[in-house]
DNA sequence: TGATCGGGTTGATCTCAATCAAGGACAACA
DNA sequence: TGTTGTCCTTGATTGAGATCAACCCGATCA
């Protein structure tokens, strides 16, 4: 299946001044390194909604999130959705090791990425320790974050589903250095609802209830936390 | 936190023919390389319901199950449980990258686990890219495995639930050559609830409707599937 | 022999979130 | 300017699974 890249190709040459450097795979790199991978890379755009790899797919690249968000979503015949996670910049898609896509991916928004051949970042990979261990790394926190997830999908509450997932999605974007007062949620209330295990109306109740109780705000342009110490406690389980 | 071994800790001489081996991350080693790890690595052996390390501690060892099974499990603040998973022989706990155990892991039946320092684990795997990349494979293997498990708490019905419990596990055990017609389920009934998002009377009620529905059959020792293509089907969400 | 206990099952009832249904806000566009 | 479509919200009702409660069964042990 051709995958629908709206945007050029194109082998990028700037990874010196990339701003996912810091927390994406190519921290692990030396200037020399740095070069040598972005040989083996190209740039890759998509636009909003277009799918970027489609689960079960043979996985014949890998992708390091460059800029925008996607949403990992895994399907069931019956066209049940559950979004296993947002992909955000620094974020590593297309492990090695399983030889095919075990989720679907597509853009929120304009996103752009580092597209490798798997092939070619194997042997790249092959004997750079440094960038292995960075990988098991990655691959740990990411295995982390399902793992606190299955406790969100197991055994919360909508209300506290929804402050966990704010939460979360705050320590995210501070973590890349997107934090800020006013909270981007680029996402549609049907992603959260599919992201949570939830239905959308449910979503949207809970975001009232919170709204009503003064714990957060909405805005076109995303939600402000006014009684961040409420939502962490609901976001931790406390009451 | 002193972990409560019961068993005595004896240096492991005996990795050439340990049963785990094809499967474990020792399958990346040679006989050469084995014998050093065996240097570095004591076998420890806990009883039915000891706790081999609790979430949230300081991660000092990893592990490499050689026999038996573990639950491993997040505990929220009240007391809610959700078992991430269960391990099996060939399992590695406690990935480097990670200072702290990201949950908790206790005995299901005696035990017996290959102990690793991490610190001496990982100066032997700092220049040994074919363990590295074995261990990465293990990592998307467990991601994907989590991610699978977030459809079915997120998206499934209880008796969906079970069965691809049922045939998931069947499919594991196959995978360590553990396969038969009657399939040993070592946990208690609260366990597979705290795994699947369910209350323990809601698996009992779903085991009895799969039963008296000719599906399976269950014995004090395990399960029988007597119509694994209607399992199945319960299991990959068709109906 | 009976008491106790852990694990499992089953029944009655309740509740939280799903479902069904309607409408509002807003942008794109003819 | 009205029309259409997308996204979101809100209300009414339903239902799957939780909760509450009782009981069963086999093992252990006095």
């Amino acid at each position: 299946m051709k995958i629908s890249v709206l945007g050029e190709g194109t082998r990028c040459r700037l990874c010196h001044d990339c701003t996912a450097r810091g927390f994406a795979i190519c921290a692990a790199l030396d200037k020399t390194e740095l070069r040598e991978l972005a040989q083996l890379s190209r740039h890759v755009r998509f636009e909003s909604g277009a799918t970027v790899f489609a689960q079960a797919n043979i996985a014949t690249s890998s992708f390091s999130v460059h800029a925008g968000t996607l949403r990992l979503y895994k399907l069931l015949p019956d066209s049940r959705r559950q979004i296993v996670g947002f992909a955000l910049p620094g974020d590593f898609l297309g492990l090695p090791g399983l030889p095919r896509h075990e989720f679907s991916a597509d853009a929120i928004g304009r996103v752009t990425l580092c597209q490798f051949s798997k092939e070619s970042f194997a042997t790249f990979a092959e004997n750079r320790p440094q960038l292995l261990r960075r990988m098991i790394e990655l691959a740990g926190r990411e295995l982390a974050r399902a793992q606190e997830h299955m406790v969100l999908l197991g055994r919360r509450s909508a209300e506290e589903k929804i402050a966990s997932f704010l939460i979360g999605w705050r320590d995210r974007l501070s973590g890349i250095g997107r934090g800020g007062e006013i909270m981007p949620l680029p996402m549609k209330r049907l992603d959260i609802a599919d992201h949570l295990g939830l239905t959308i109306e449910t979503v949207s109740r809970t975001f009232s209830k919170l709204e009503r109780d003064g714990v957060i705000q909405t805005f076109a342009s995303g939600v402000v936390l006014l009684d961040t110490p409420r939502a962490e406690a609901l976001s931790a389980g406390i009451s």
